[in-house]
DNA sequence: AGAGCACTGATCC
DNA sequence: GGATCAGTGCTCT
């Protein structure tokens, strides 16, 4: 199966802010089991700044990685974001993750 | 061409 | 219940 990566792209940017997705929902929307492709996908992402990356989360409520970082300064920052956005977060996972949680389907 | 990775589900302990 | 294995597809070296 091939991932489409630009469909993760146009997945993404359809996320709404204070929602959140997960790496597992933008497979299954692709029709495809390569999850760890998902993130190099968006960790390579050429829109950086336009692709809101920092809203795509492990399906465990963790929050994954952000620019290339699993973990670091760059995290924090993007708890920050999410729950600047309405996601609240505590430690590095998601608090009320079901409810930020969206599939964008 | 080969290895690595921002993952996940299934096994193994 | 945590640790480890296997499967997966894209990017980097």
């Amino acid at each position: 199966m091939i991932i489409k990566k630009e469909g993760v792209y146009l997945l993404l940017k359809q996320i709404p802010s204070g929602k959140v997705t997960t790496y597992k929902a933008l497979a299954n929307l692709l029709h495809t089991k390569g999850y760890r492709a998902i993130g190099q996908i968006v960790k390579n992402n050429p829109f950086a700044p336009i692709v809101p990356c920092h809203r795509v989360v492990r399906s465990d409520g963790s929050l994954g990685g952000y620019m290339g970082q699993i973990s670091g300064p760059l995290i924090q920052k993007k708890k920050k974001l999410l729950l600047h956005e309405g996601v609240v977060c505590e430690g590095n996972k998601i608090r009320d993750f079901k409810k930020v949680f969206t599939d964008l389907k």
